[in-house]
DNA sequence: TTAGATGCAAAGCTTTTGCAGGATA
DNA sequence: TATCCTGCAAAAGCTTTGCATCTAA
């Protein structure tokens, strides 16, 4: 007990993700639905828009690719989706949960990224914004390495 | 004293761009000189391809659209200039100098990015690293957040 | 019923590229 | 002089938008 079910991650973006859209008045189409589905499914690792746009289309059912901008851009005002840059220079984006804690370690020889927990850093983060004055809402920290 | 003078960022960087091509057996010609001009001066605060290209018409002389993307990609690549994404989602370009060892703080309700330094975390981050096994070549934290 | 959602296709931007001619080391 | 650099213009992507048509609430 205590660790995650598999899909978990997913499951829960994409129902907060319902929450949040009804929580703003807005109206749940098929293409909507769709994308928001395969957000969930797709961009727990950063994804670029034409990506998901592909696996909509994959998919088969409702969903454009005016629709998928649409959501995308939606979901990222709503706070749902964090906007970054790939190692291309591309635009990524990658699913929010409100309880994340954790960080991203990125191998400058692959260019992979992986995320790991490490309390004494989420601590001096926090000992960092209160002594910039600042209620911290979310951080996004990257410690580029390689391995010896 | 102890302090920067005016304008001696820019040139230090300017300095140390120029050692930069010349030890990779880059030539400077006219067009690669006045973009890198315009970067020192302009890319303090991160500016848009666009803009650098605007700027280096305005200055008259040598220098085209096509020149500038190529010199900011070398210059990205030779790790002089760092690479994020604006408030718009548009691409930003900022001067990097050798010895920042800084952080970000990002205002959630004005977009804006100011910098900071923080010797707690600086040591955090290490320490996570060696946790990792990795040797941390760089490290890129953002904290959000919103003043109380 | 009615404001909002969707799809299509075109427009708008940013960024990259091929090539002929010019300049640097 | 042999490379490398430049500029032009076209191409290639990515993203946004207008509008007529549907549809969720």
């Amino acid at each position: 007990m205590g660790s995650a079910a598999p899909g978990d991650t997913a499951d829960r973006w994409l129902d907060r993700a319902h929450e949040r859209f009804a929580a703003e008045g807005l109206r749940m189409g098929a293409a909507r639905a769709t994308a928001l589905g395969v957000i969930a499914r797709d961009a727990i690792c950063p994804v670029c828009v034409q990506d998901l746009v592909r696996a909509v289309r994959r998919q088969g059912g409702a969903g454009s690719q005016a629709s998928v901008y649409r959501v995308v851009e939606q979901a990222h005002r709503l706070g749902l989706l964090r906007r970054e840059l790939g190692p291309d220079g591309g635009v990524r984006y990658e699913i929010v949960l409100p309880d994340e804690g954790h960080h991203h370690l990125v191998d400058d020889d692959s260019g992979e990224t992986v995320p790991f927990v490490d309390d004494d850093l989420e601590r001096a983060l926090r000992q960092a914004a209160r002594r910039l004055g600042v209620r911290m809402t979310s951080h996004d920290v990257r410690i580029r390495g390689v391995r010896p």
